[in-house]
DNA sequence: CCTTGAACTTCCAGTTACTGGAAGCTTTAT
DNA sequence: ATAAAGCTTCCAGTAACTGGAAGTTCAAGG
C-alpha cells in the first residue's frame, strides 16, 4: 500500500512515517514507480510507534521496543529483561495517569472555579510530593 | 529555594526550569543575589510539567492544563470544558498503556524468543487495527 | 489521447522542546 | 583565603518532527 493508506491506518502524518525510515526505524518496499510500498507488518510497526511515542516513551525508546518482534537474533533473556523494565515504567506512567485523570474529574464536579490559592486541586495536579 | 533545590523536587533538570521561565509557565521570585527563588507553589506547578509532559501533553497543553488552577479570571465553564476534554484524552491514553501493558506481560511470560512472524505479540505491540 | 488534480518523490529550511558548554559571579566549606 | 559547588546569562547543538518548494506519477473526466 501507498504512503498515504498507511499513514490513515496507523495515525503518522505521512512526513513523520517518512522520517522513520531515515532514521532507520522501518524498511518498507518500493514499486517501480518509486513509491514506498507498506504491507500490514510495517504499519503494525507504525501503529507501535504512535501510541508508544505519543505515550511519552523516547523514539529511541520506541526502537528498543520495536526490537522485542523485530530481531530474530536476539536472545531471550535479552527480551525480557528490556520487557520488564519497560513494564516498571509503564506502571509508574498508569498510576500518574490514574492520579492525574482523578484530579480532572474531582475539578469537574465539585469545584466552582473561585481558585482559592488553598485549593485541594493543586496538590493533585502536582502528585504526591515530600513535604519539606 | 533556589533552583537545585526545586530542581530535585520537581524531577525537572535546572536547565529545563530555566527554560520553562523563558517561555513563560512560570515565574519565580529573585533574591538579592540575583537567584532564582523557587516557592511551593512553583514547585507544584513544576512537577505537574514533569508529569505532564512525561506523559505525552505537550508544552502548550500543559499550558492550557495549568491554567486550569493558575488564572482567577477564567470562567468555571472554560475550566470545566477544558478539563472535560483532557480527560478524554487521558482515557485514551489509560486504555493505551494498559494494552501496552499486557502486551509486554504476556510477552515475559509466554514467549521464549523464537520470533515467529505470527506472533501474537505483534498485534498486542500495534493495537487493535482495522483489518484492511 | 490529453489534461488536470491529487498523491507521490526528494531536499532543504524552520519549529519545538530541550541540552551542553563557556564565561563569570556568589556561596559554602576547609 | 582559596577551592569547589552552585548560581547567572548567552549561544550553539540536538531530537523529533513539520512546512514548503520543485518535480514525477497516477486516476479520472472530456
Amino acid at each position: 500500500m501507498n504512503i498515504g493508506t498507511a499513514s490513515e491506518k496507523s495515525g503518522l502524518p505521512a512526513k513523520t512515517i517518512r522520517y522513520y525510515e531515515d532514521i532507520g526505524l522501518l524498511r518498507p518496499d518500493r514499486a517501480d514507480n518509486g513509491y514506498r510500498d507498506y504491507s500490514m507488518s510495517d504499519v503494525h510497526r507504525l501503529r507501535f510507534l504512535q501510541r508508544s511515542r505519543s505515550l511519552g516513551f523516547s523514539v529511541e525508546e520506541c526502537r528498543q521496543l520495536l526490537s522485542l518482534y523485530g530481531d530474530k537474533e536476539r536472545e531471550s533473556a535479552d527480551v525480557k529483561a528490556l520487557a520488564e523494565t519497560k513494564l516498571t515504567e509503564i506502571d509508574r506512567k498508569l498510576a500518574e495517569l490514574t492520579e492525574l485523570r482523578n484530579t480532572l474529574r474531582h475539578l469537574v464536579h465539585n469545584c466552582h472555579g473561585d481558585n482559592r490559592p488553598d485549593c485541594p486541586i493543586i496538590d493533585g495536579l502536582s502528585g504526591r510530593l515530600q513535604t519539606q
